[in-house]
DNA sequence: ATGTGTATGTTGGTGGCGCCAACGTTGGCG
DNA sequence: CGCCAACGTTGGCGCCACCAACATACACAT
């Protein structure tokens, strides 16, 4: 493999997003063999914790636009991991909600997951898992308020 | 804003995943303004750093697919930034040549980009940056053998 | 020299993710 | 009542990563 220019290789948002690329790929591994890809996993862990929510609700969660939401609830549905059903109390909302079926989805992807994770982080002493993860939220909650 | 799932807030794919996003975001408002983007950045740095090269070559370097690169060059030919002769040793290959032109816009997205770094690490410490960026370096070198 | 395999450039297409504009419906509030 | 905001939905766009197929041209062994 020929170099890669240093102007790229010693810059963080390079690596940033060139690891991600990898992290990405790991996570879609295992999604695809389920039939699912990472705004499906997104859904179904918000409605896991957070019980039944409106779309508008699991795209503030999930970081996710409202029009993403729906093609994504819609495959979801389809694939009967959830039920969407008009909010009796507020006509504009539905409210989706995760069946059995999506339950057992989502154990499946997070198998998948935890696996990717294990990957991703391989080389890393437990400690260096930890300081890496702690200043990768640091970043993140502070690029998600300005 | 609603909380985020901590299925996803705890998992290092999803921190890196999301950070990239804002890494990305921050050198695309810098790059937009030059009429460029990320492609564009990683053959001017390889052509700048390593002279002339095959588009192969090129792609290697950056990560780029072959066919990426091809609409990559065009591009930066169309705006004068690269030269693109097919080399006489190897009439398979064109050697691309970044010109006067392309330095002078290789600067400018080096200033933007840098401003993106400042700002994509606005609250971590020297200390930090460094550890940051040298678990990034491992974790990366590691994923791009395997 | 001939054939086989491989590298290169090119075309065209796919998919995930993030994002935006517009519209009709519905609720909330002055 | 009228205005504004929120919601769901449709349709579209751009970037990035990737793949398959093809024609050309080289490299090498036989």
């Amino acid at each position: 493999m020929e170099d890669t220019p240093a102007r790229l290789a010693d810059k963080p948002s390079w690596l940033l997003t060139q690891l991600a690329v990898h992290a990405h790929r790991l996570a879609s591994e295992g999604f695809v063999e389920a039939g699912a890809r990472g705004y499906h996993y997104r859904v179904l862990a918000a409605l896991d914790e957070f019980g039944v929510a409106s779309q508008a609700e699991l795209g503030r969660r999930c970081n996710m636009d409202r029009s993403d939401v729906v093609a994504a609830v819609t495959e979801l549905e389809e694939k009967g991991f959830v039920e969407r059903t008009q909010d009796p109390k507020d006509r504009r909302r539905n409210m989706v909600m995760v069946t059995e079926l999506g339950r057992t989805q989502l154990c499946r992807l997070d198998r998948a997951l935890d696996q990717a994770q294990d990957d991703l982080l391989g080389p890393l002493s437990a400690q260096e898992r930890q300081t890496l993860t702690r200043l990768l939220g640091v970043l993140l909650t502070h690029h998600q308020r300005g």
